[in-house]
RNA sequence: GGGGGCGUAGCUCAGCGGAAGAGCGCCCGCCUUACAAGCGGGAGGUCGCAGGUUCGACACCUGCCGCCCCCACCA
């Protein structure tokens, strides 16, 4: 840890306030921690490495809850790790987030009534520069309030200097590589955003839409035959017609031509195995220029391609009497000309599907274009033998198949995007028309000279994005954070974008990274629900700001929240109550903590230096320390697996339900010093268990109890250690008994509606071992329950005098004197219920223990 | 058309081969000096349906039914 030298600015804490109040905490306490350094890593330093990567948060964006969700994970692996001793960093940094960010301003400049174009490129970069000036340190802020524990001294930006040293080497050498190829090929276009899109920058959505049955006559007038289509404008580009080779219906057609209606076009019949005879009428009607597989069709036949649309969509001068109409309107307007010419033999309502840019919702079109292309199949094969060797392994295992089948069946990388914000394309055209990738920008004197003019393209974000967990660690430079710290340990992601992101970079880190995978697992954790598990999202008004929540409940409670919620591989449901739960318990622990404080003065930190002791333990204390090792044990268990939600369970259990109901109860009727070295040793270790989770609460109850100096932080304490054997089973069953006398008396007041207040007399019968454990736990019984006074007797009606009732415990008979103070007839109805119960009971164990295969 | 997930208490979900659990909600009783952001007690489930495996199934297998995701170029 590299302190900067400054002196904590923490006052020492000596009380606890009445309740837990976040807000008074977590701020001073979080820049406390970030002046320290605690949460600066050196490569140097002692302890096996441990790293992860942020997934890079848009620059220009605001902490969501799936970003809650997914930082608040990380964070807890991390400060774990730490913890442990391990070398522990966690990288943060942005994104540039191209056409996102692009957007956004370009609905600023609109809402001034320009656009980029009048202000031209440079003074447009130089303006999303300044919005990210602007807004850029917000989401990195958002984090710090969540507790994110990021080294901060080591932020990126995926468009920085370093960054794009980066991602200039990698073009330039795939391009060598000849795994950058630039080709005339068929992408996804979005009208709006006026660029090329990846196939996975589409979402395809099932619409309502018409397929209408067209005629295409025969050149001498013959019949023809009849195409469907959803997009009736494409018949513009209509330069053929394919049908089954096998197809008898139109055999005779193979090799003649047809008419293209309204155009006149020539349209040759082909035969080609793709066509599909069952569906529609078995002939299609194919428009190389705007569809994939009429592409193919049209390479495979030498047909001619011709783009009918402009870049907003609109029909081009290709489209004859219809140039210039918008694409929708050219559809009804083709339709509406061929039923006038009885061409238009019918048309189906029918869904399919239709995709949309994810960016900005516009329908895109499919088109032929000028772009840049990742030839992915070698580079997939790579990231393939990685998963399946296990090099590279999913949490939950399941997401590998999916992720796997993704990969296997992957098309070329569409890279290039018609955008003003990103990463420029290093290519220059010379006077021939020769493209020139180059590593180093050519002088003016030589760009004069050779005529050459640069590509206007920018790269897609997911490009500097894949290169992200080596590009932190300062590559191309050989840096001694890539020597420690690369491979990264884990990925903490959604599985959303398991083919986005964590495709590209495995794909990049085993190619760049001499073969050595970017991260060896990675966990996917679910999508942030609301409280019917509805996708959150904008348009359904059920969307939750994380930051309201930390400001109501803190951010502990959220963290908490999301954690229990995080059951592995599922989505996660959120509603505010859960956080208020969480809340609630954040509180339970404060007041424990202080109820811990009244009980030991201020001897405190010396006790809890003292560990916890050995000898001269109640049954108690034997038990609650055994109990702690269960609890430690299970959150160990569940962090290695990534069960965050079994860690929360296990912790919330052993605090509220033993320590707090149970321990600490009978801890106030104690004074030996024993009880008060026990009291603290477990409040000890189960504040750092639970510090990964709620790391303000934590903190701030251990630095003013268990801390013995002033400096001391639960962010480089010591994570406890597991030795089952601390467990203690025999204190277990024991204790168990003893606290079962208690449920039972607790039950019978309330079954029998007697008063709080009023004592109950106990009289007891029990055979010798099970009396002088009774006796044993007497105190602490009395108290629980609420009895006066306890005597044992071998006769108890003899004793009492008067009507008894009998309270069913095992091992022994107690016999309450009801002295009138309840209706004899409700009791015996009562009793004989659970007799009822218990001979079932009876019969299944006697049925059980008859049968030779379960003794067994 | 493929691949996957889920159907358990009113709601959201754990459990995944040996006597049905949690949080929230609900009912009853408590200001018992750590905490009413709390304490004690309780009601409420033929664990989606039908078969099968097993001494034993909520858990394993098979088939249905119902929700929900992801992927795919059905003109």
């Amino acid at each position: 840890m590299a302190s900067k030298g400054l002196a904590p600015t923490l006052p020492a804490m000596s009380k606890l306030g009445k309740a837990y109040e976040p807000k008074d905490v977590e701020g001073p306490l979080y820049e406390w921690w970030e002046k320290q350094g605690f949460f600066h890593a050196e490569p140097d330093a002692d302890g096996q490495p441990y790293s992860i990567v942020i997934p890079p948060p848009n620059v220009t964006g605001s902490l969501h809850v799936g970003h809650a969700l997914d930082n608040t994970l990380q964070d807890a692996l991390i400060r774990r790790a730490r913890m442990r001793g391990l070398n522990a960093v966690w990288l943060p940094g942005t994104d540039h987030a191209g056409i996102a960010t692009q957007n956004v301003v370009e609905r600023q400049l609109a809402s001034e009534g320009i656009s980029r174009h009048d202000l031209g490129r440079e003074a447009f970069i130089e303006r999303v520069w300044q919005w990210r000036e602007e807004s850029g340190g917000v989401i990195l802020q958002q984090l710090r309030r969540l507790g994110a524990s990021c080294d901060w001294e080591r932020e990126a930006f995926t468009f920085d200097e370093q960054r794009s040293r980066a991602v200039r080497e990698v073009f330039v050498t795939l391009h060598e590589q000849g795994l950058i190829y630039r080709g005339y090929r068929l992408i996804n276009w979005c009208p709006r955003c006026l660029s090329a899109l990846s196939d996975i920058e589409v979402d395809h959505i099932d619409e309502p839409g018409e397929l209408a049955y067209l005629r295409y006559p025969q050149m001498d007038g013959g019949d023809g035959v009849v195409v469907a289509t959803t997009r009736a404008e494409t018949m513009l580009g209509d330069t053929g017609v394919a049908v089954h080779p096998d197809d008898e219906r139109y055999r005779h057609l193979v090799g003649t031509t047809l008419r293209l209606p309204l155009l006149d076009r020539e349209l040759p019949v082909v035969a080609d195995d793709h066509v599909d005879p069952a569906f529609g009428t078995g002939a299609v009607k194919v428009t190389p220029a705007h569809d994939p597989n009429d592409y193919e069709i049209g390479q495979r036949h030498g047909l001619e391609t011709i783009d009918i649309m402009t870049d907003e969509a609109a029909i081009s001068a290709a489209g004859g009497p219809y140039a210039g109409l918008d694409r929708f309107a050219a559809r009804e307007r083709v339709k509406a000309d061929l039923d006038a010419l009885g061409l238009l033999v019918r048309v189906e309502q029918r869904v399919h599907s239709v995709g949309h840019c994810s960016r900005c919702g516009t329908v895109v079109e499919p088109r032929l274009s000028d772009q840049w292309f990742v030839n992915v199949g070698p580079l997939a094969s790579k990231a393939i033998e990685a998963v399946r060797d296990g090099r590279t392994r999913f949490v939950p295992e399941r997401n590998a198949k999916g992720f796997l089948n993704w990969l296997e069946n992957l098309h070329d990388w569409c890279i290039s995007r018609q955008l003003w914000w990103g990463h420029r394309i290093p290519a220059w055209y010379d006077a021939e028309g020769h493209v020139h990738v180059l590593r180093e920008d050519p002088t003016p004197e030589d760009e004069a000279e050779r005529g050459l003019v640069r590509d206007p393209d920018v790269l897609d974000t997911w490009f500097s994005s894949a290169l992200w967990p080596f590009t932190t660690m300062g590559w191309p430079d050989r840096t001694p954070e890539l020597e420690t710290w690369y491979p990264t340990s884990v990925l903490v992601t959604g599985y959303d974008i398991n083919t986005f992101w964590v495709s590209r970079m495995l794909m990049m880190g085993l190619h760049f990274m001499g073969g050595v995978e970017p991260f060896g697992t990675v966990f996917n954790h679910g999508m942030v629900r609301d409280r019917h598990g509805k996708k959150m999202s904008k348009s359904f008004g059920n969307t939750i700001d994380p930051l309201d929540l930390i400001d109501e409940y803190g951010a502990d409670a959220l963290r908490f929240a999301l954690i229990r919620a995080a059951t592995l591989g599922q989505d996660v449901p959120l509603a505010e109550e859960w956080v208020e739960g969480a809340r609630r318990f954040a509180n339970k622990l404060w007041n424990a903590a202080n109820l811990v404080l009244l009980l030991t003065g201020d001897e405190g930190p010396a006790l809890t230096a003292e560990g916890p002791p050995a000898a001269g333990l109640a049954l108690e204390d034997r038990w609650i320390l055994s109990r702690l090792e269960a609890a430690r044990a299970a959150v160990d268990e569940d962090l290695d697996g990534y069960d965050f939600a079994g860690a929360a369970r296990s912790l919330y259990h052993f605090i509220w339900d033993e320590y707090c109901d149970w321990y600490l109860e009978l801890a106030k009727l104690r004074e030996d010093r024993e009880s008060k070295r026990v009291l603290l040793a477990v409040l000890d270790a189960v504040l750092r268990l639970l510090h990964p989770l709620m790391p303000f609460v934590t903190e701030e109850i251990w630095r003013t109890l268990c801390a013995a100096h002033e400096s001391d932080s639960l962010v480089v304490a010591a994570w406890p250690s597991t030795d089952p054997a601390r467990r203690d089973l025999r204190a277990e069953t024991e204790f168990d008994a003893l606290r079962d006398v208690v449920t039972e008396l607790r039950r019978f007041r309330a079954d029998h509606r007697l008063p709080t207040a009023a004592r109950i007399d106990v009289i007891a019968v029990a055979p010798g071992e099970r009396r002088t454990e009774l006796e044993a736990g007497l105190d602490g019984i009395r108290r629980l329950s609420g009895v006066g006074q306890w005597i044992f007797a071998d006769d108890p009606s003899r004793a009492a005098g008067g009507p008894l009732g009998k309270v069913p415990v095992t091992g022994a008979d107690l016999f309450v004197p009801l002295a009138g103070l309840l209706d004899l007839d409700e009791e015996r109805e009562r009793l004989t219920r659970e007799l009822d119960k218990a001979k079932a009971e009876l019969a299944r164990a006697e049925g059980k223990l008859a049968n030779a295969g379960f003794v067994d």
